[in-house]
DNA sequence: TCGATATGTAAGTTGACACTTTCGTAAGTG
DNA sequence: CACTTACGAAAGTGTCAACTTACATATCGA
């Protein structure tokens, strides 16, 4: 999970997950769309195989790279719950602060 | 955007970040809660600031931080519609596939 | 088997990054 | 006016990351 979202960080990845999202594509085609060197790209598939967020079937001479949508889900859903858990949080320390700003016996200074 | 999106690729600032989610924290407290030094801390926040995702304020020698709501929901935006986007296309695919699959005068071979 | 194609790996470079220690500075306190 | 508190900024360090060029390896076709 940590390696996925590192992984994700960098743009040339997060456009390379986009590419093979669809279409199951080798290697030398993904590298075609980018300006970095072959290898360049052979090293970015290999960080997002690492982090589980593409699969490598061998075909011939060929790799082809596509994105596994299982481990997007993860990814996506620890996000989610990052997000919701802290805006529940949020919500929640705001009621509070109603609660104590409309009780009487207890005036709320500004600090 | 770009900024905001490395900035939580780093799991020292995604606690900071919820730190002061739902409390305005001093600089000093909130390194307290961590094993690094302070001036680490301030550094993590710098960048959390210049990505927009923190707000400061100043109260004597103190100042405070607070998670910016706004820049989240934006961040989050970001990141819900590059899911949805190629889960769409990927369902999209998907049907097309299908439609080629059940016409009978194409096979699908696999390649 | 020879050559072309498709690709990963190795090694080196550069820059960014997370950290530390040291120092500067502004605001409260006696 | 010292002294303390609460910080950020500066400078240095080790590590990692993204990239390059050069090389090794595997498969296919003539």
């Amino acid at each position: 999970m940590e390696a996925a979202i590192r992984a994700i960080a960098e743009p040339h990845r997060r456009e390379i997950l986009r590419l093979v999202w669809t279409a199951e594509l080798a290697a030398g085609e993904i590298a075609r769309h980018f300006d970095v060197t072959r290898p360049a790209i052979s090293q970015h598939l290999r960080v997002l195989k690492e982090a589980g967020l593409v699969s490598e079937r061998r075909n011939g001479t060929k790799r082809l790279y596509r994105t596994r949508p299982e481990s997007i889900a993860e990814l996506r859903a620890y996000l989610e719950s990052y997000w919701d858990e802290n805006l529940r949080l949020l919500k929640q320390a705001a009621e509070q602060e109603e609660q104590r700003g409309t009780r009487r016996d207890r005036r709320h200074k500004g600090d």
